[in-house]
RNA sequence: GGGCGAUUAGCUCAGGGGGAGAGCGCUGCCUUCACACGGCAGAGGCCGUAGGUUCGAAACCUACAUCGCCCA
């Protein structure tokens, strides 16, 4: 006997378990079986499960659960990933608390010292994966620093250095002064703030009066080596190669005419700081400009700040302003909103920052990555994400991939320091390996040093599709699961990852590295806010599945996971669904209370010969079967949830079991045996159906029921199909007449308040087709309306019953002096109402010519049919009203 | 400034050229031997606004409003 409620704890772990030790989620390198494959968007090493893993996990899991059953040769691939700034960042704050820094401890030690956090705290996110059910093949799992990713990764960097797509040069890059290091363009969030337009004077040199520029980071003023003009601006004609003075410092500095400048903007004269400002950077390579570097990398001002030297950044510009004030060239100020970047992080203001930097040259990769998506090899669903995916292919920029931190993968570029021959002298006496050379390969030399930095995160995370496969070796896992399948994770990655990846498959494996790609969208909180730490509106999906279950989590995400739209998250929906979970442990606990060692469970056959309920459940299952293996192709998850919430809760339970407690119950034990071997088959399949979404409460059921051939799990068992053999047309017709009749008592005696406990007597008038249907199934009808039941052709409506009016039939129940005579006048006045509105519709649709003769002709044929019906029940219910208040007389 | 998305029942959201749907909440009745984490019956909506296309628009088009996101 089953236990009255589902206690998950209980069977989570003791499954899960089971199935590793098994080996279920083990993918084979080659198998006759079609593959599937999935790699994992592998978490941060050292972070924790939130509720976007959740979502993420609980899909692929779904996708490959559903593939395993359905027969595939199916790899779930799963890893972490060393994300380079953040464990950094995470490991150093660790070092301040113990009274240290990383300088202190030095590079090597360092490392190592990330590499014990990282084997702490590693395992924590693999066993929250775990936890939430996922079907990973554990015995594949990869990090991106371990060996092999490694050396794809130095093979990737050798392989476009050679080619010209990766370069180094000193560009002016985005600098994250608390970070200490270069970030790419996506690395920065722009913000937008409410700030100040600070109008500066700067004196003209040799003559009278000033010019006026406008600045919104007046410290900047500093490193200005111009100011320019649109060389079409009037107003500034005449000092075009006239020189200005910089207040304060007094240098002096050009002025200059360039057509990028807005005339409209400020005053029409700008300040130009080619250090330290992207488009003052280009102005001032158009112009030979001086490239004067005012900060230092921790964000401080630099010996060329002069006066300012040693001072923050920040508080450099108050000091400035108050000088500048003071000198009397402070002309107004503005109130000005401007977006300022900082660093994804740790939120600190980003600096344009000139630095030697390696680059990777874009455009090249991005034009296949580009043709990939057009070309339909990569679909990317929901399909609204390809604009965006479009326009950032067709506007990057290189991509900056040096990071001034240690724990990464490290550049492999030596620099020969002696430069002894004119062939090192052509190289600039750098040296790409993936080895550590002892000597120079043009020089010989022996004095080398290794480049300090290490590559961006995302470089690696971008060969993750076949660099966890094997590559660069040509391996059977390659050759059997390359191109993957499917890709899936959130939007906020789109371009950091999704994008690259496709860009580095299409160059180092000729091919897409996935044929779907999923976008998900974002869980926020309640209220519809993005979760944060900071916020304090963080849910933490462990304690959810501590509490509900993770079957319930899963199948909540599921089922509001609909395309292109973020998920407002709340404790009360998973709430919901436990009790859906609840349901179906309790439909199974009904079974298990109606077996006993005698019950022959046998197979269904014999179809045509079974009771209606067991006709139709079994149709209806197939039906089912056909919509969620559909949906599920096509990504609609909370399709595929709602559709198996609707068939499990409100027809098998609802109707299905309620319908064939008289078999179950009676002493018929053909029938009786006939009906729990359906019951079981049927709710056998069901939990296969739903396995995907719940694991852990189908794989615990399941095993409880005795099923014929039963294997050792449902999670290796095969995924229901539709079967057109299978569709019972006839059981659905007849099916709709039962509903129509139990429904119709029901309402009787629901809106007329007649005791549930009353027995009633109930007389159908129907067409001798229906009356039929009726007397082949009164068993049923009779238990679920609760009343005897009498059909024909020539019934008419005794006085003082209640009517109601179906397509089919019309009922009337006989309740003389059992309930209010002018309650059942305003029931059916109501639904005279409702009935004349739906008529009126129709009516007008028919009058109209136009659509008469333009509409499709099934459509005018349904109109006219459903003119006639409504007719008619109009005039059946007006009858009846007068025919009640005649009794009431 | 450019782009995208949203606006449907009290709330959360599906849907999508031809009779407005779900879950939760609400109302009434019911502790009937799987489940009160339950059953049955109900109430509740000019489908953001204004135009247009169409025989027909909540759906398609245009503009606007409000909210949100991305990019510059």
């Amino acid at each position: 006997m089953i236990d009255k409620r589902y206690n998950p704890e209980d069977v989570e772990n003791k499954w899960y378990s089971f199935w590793l030790e098994k080996e279920y989620f083990k993918a084979e390198s080659k198998s006759d079986k079609p593959s599937y494959c999935i790699v994992i968007p592998p978490p941060n090493v050292t972070g924790s499960l939130h509720m976007g893993h959740a979502l993420d996990i609980t899909l692929q899991d779904i996708m490959i659960r559903w593939k395993r059953m359905s027969g595939f040769n199916t790899l779930w691939l799963p890893g972490t990933d060393h994300a380079g700034i953040a464990t950094q960042n995470v490991v150093e704050k660790d070092l301040v608390k113990h009274g240290t820094n990383r300088h202190a401890l030095g590079r090597e030690k360092f490392i190592e010292k990330v590499w014990e956090w990282k084997k702490l705290h590693g395992d924590r996110i693999i066993s929250q994966l775990k936890s939430m059910g996922a079907s990973c093949d554990w015995s594949r799992e990869r990090f991106t620093l371990d060996d092999g990713l490694s050396r794809a990764v130095k093979e990737v960097f050798i392989r476009l250095y050679e080619e010209g797509l990766i370069y180094r040069g000193e560009y002016l890059i985005n600098w994250c002064p608390r970070c200490r290091t270069a970030l790419s363009d996506l690395e920065v969030e722009h913000e937008e703030k409410q700030g100040k337009l600070w109008f500066l004077k700067y004196g003209i040199v040799g003559g009278e009066g000033f010019i006026t520029v406008a600045t919104t980071r007046p410290e900047t003023f500093l490193g200005d080596t111009a100011v320019a003009v649109n060389p079409d601006d009037e107003r500034y004609m005449n000092l075009i190669g006239k020189k200005v003075r910089l207040p304060i410092i007094g240098r002096e500095i050009p002025v200059i005419a360039d057509e990028f400048v807005d005339s409209s903007f400020g005053t029409g004269a700008v300040k130009v700081t080619p250090a330290h400002d992207p488009n003052d950077f280009d102005m001032g390579k158009r112009h030979g400009l001086h490239f004067i570097n005012i900060l230092t990398g921790d964000g401080m001002m630099s010996e060329e700040a002069g006066p300012y030297k040693g001072q923050d950044r920040f508080e450099c510009r108050k000091n400035v302003l108050k000088d500048i004030e003071k000198s009397g060239h402070l002309e107004t100020v503005k109130e000005h909103n401007h977006a300022v970047g900082h660093c994804y992080r740790c939120r600190t203001v980003v600096e344009p920052y000139m630095s030697k930097q390696w680059f990777v040259k874009i455009k090249p990769l991005a034009e296949e990555a580009i043709s990939a998506v057009k070309g339909g090899s990569v679909k990317i669903i929901p399909s609204g994400w390809e604009n965006s995916y479009f326009d950032w292919m067709e506007n990057i920029k290189d991509w900056c991939i040096s990071r001034q931190i240690w724990w990464g993968h490290r550049i492999p570029v030596w620099y020969c320091k002696e430069v002894k021959s004119e062939e090192c002298k052509v190289k600039s006496g750098v040296i790409v390996s993936g080895e550590t050379p002892d000597s120079c390969p043009y020089c010989g030399s022996k004095d080398l040093h290794q480049d300090e930095d290490v590559l961006d995160t995302w470089f690696s995370s971008a060969l993750w599709p076949f660099s966890t496969l094997g590559w660069p070796d040509d391996t059977e896992e390659l050759k059997t699961f390359y191109p993957t399948d499917v890709l899936i994770t959130g939007f906020d990655i789109l371009f950091f990852w999704v994008a690259r990846m496709i860009m580095m498959g299409q160059k180092f494996m000729g091919r897409e590295p996935f044929r779907h790609t999923y976008i998900h969208a974002l869980i926020r909180d309640e209220e519809g806010k993005k979760m944060s730490k900071s916020k304090g509106n963080v849910v933490d999906p462990l304690e959810l599945t501590g509490e509900f279950g993770t079957d319930a989590v899963r199948f909540t995400l599921a089922a509001y996971a609909a395309q292109g739209r973020d998920i407002k998250f709340s404790r009360k929906k998973v709430e919901g669904y436990r009790h859906f979970i609840n349901k179906i442990w309790n439909a199974a606990r009904f079974i298990s209370m109606n077996i006993n060692d005698e019950t022959v469970i046998s197979p269904v056959r014999d179809i045509e010969n079974l009771s209606l309920g067991n006709r139709w459940i079994l149709s209806r299952l197939n039906e089912v079967s056909g919509e969620v293996n559909a949906s599920l192709e096509d990504y609609r998850f909370n399709d595929s949830a709602s559709i198996l919430y609707q068939f499990v809760w409100h027809e098998l339970c609802d109707w299905y079991v309620e319908m064939i407690k008289p078999e179950l119950y009676g002493d018929d034990i053909y029938s009786k045996n006939a009906s729990i071997s359906v019951l079981v088959h049927a709710f056998e399949a069901t939990l296969r159906l739903l396995h995907p979404f719940m694991p852990f409460i189908t794989e615990e059921l399941w095993r409880q029921l005795p099923v014929r051939g039963k294997g050792e799990s449902i999670c290796i068992e095969r995924y229901p199909l539709y079967s057109d053999g299978i569709r019972d047309e006839a059981a659905l017709n007849k099916m709709a007449v039962v509903i129509d009749a139990v429904t119709g008592i029901r309402s009787i005696r629901g809106e007329l308040n007649i005791s549930p406990s009353l027995e009633l007597k109930a007389m159908i008038r129907a067409c001798a087709g229906i009356k039929e249907v009726i007397d082949e199934n009164i068993a049923y009808i009779t238990k679920l309306a609760k009343a005897e039941i009498e059909a024909g052709s020539e019934i008419v409506s005794p006085e003082g019953a209640a009517t109601a009016i179906r397509p089919s039939m019309e009922i009337y129940v006989p309740l003389k002096g059992l309930f209010d005579i002018d309650a059942e006048i305003s029931r059916l006045n109501k639904e005279l109402a409702k009935t004349e509105e739906a008529f009126n519709f129709v009516d007008k649709k028919l009058s109209n010519a136009g659509f008469v003769s333009k509409a499709p002709q099934e459509v005018v044929d349904e109109n006219r049919a459903n003119y006639a019906e409504l007719k008619n029940k109009i005039d059946l219910i007006k009858d009846k009203i007068s025919r009640i208040k005649s009794w009431k007389e």
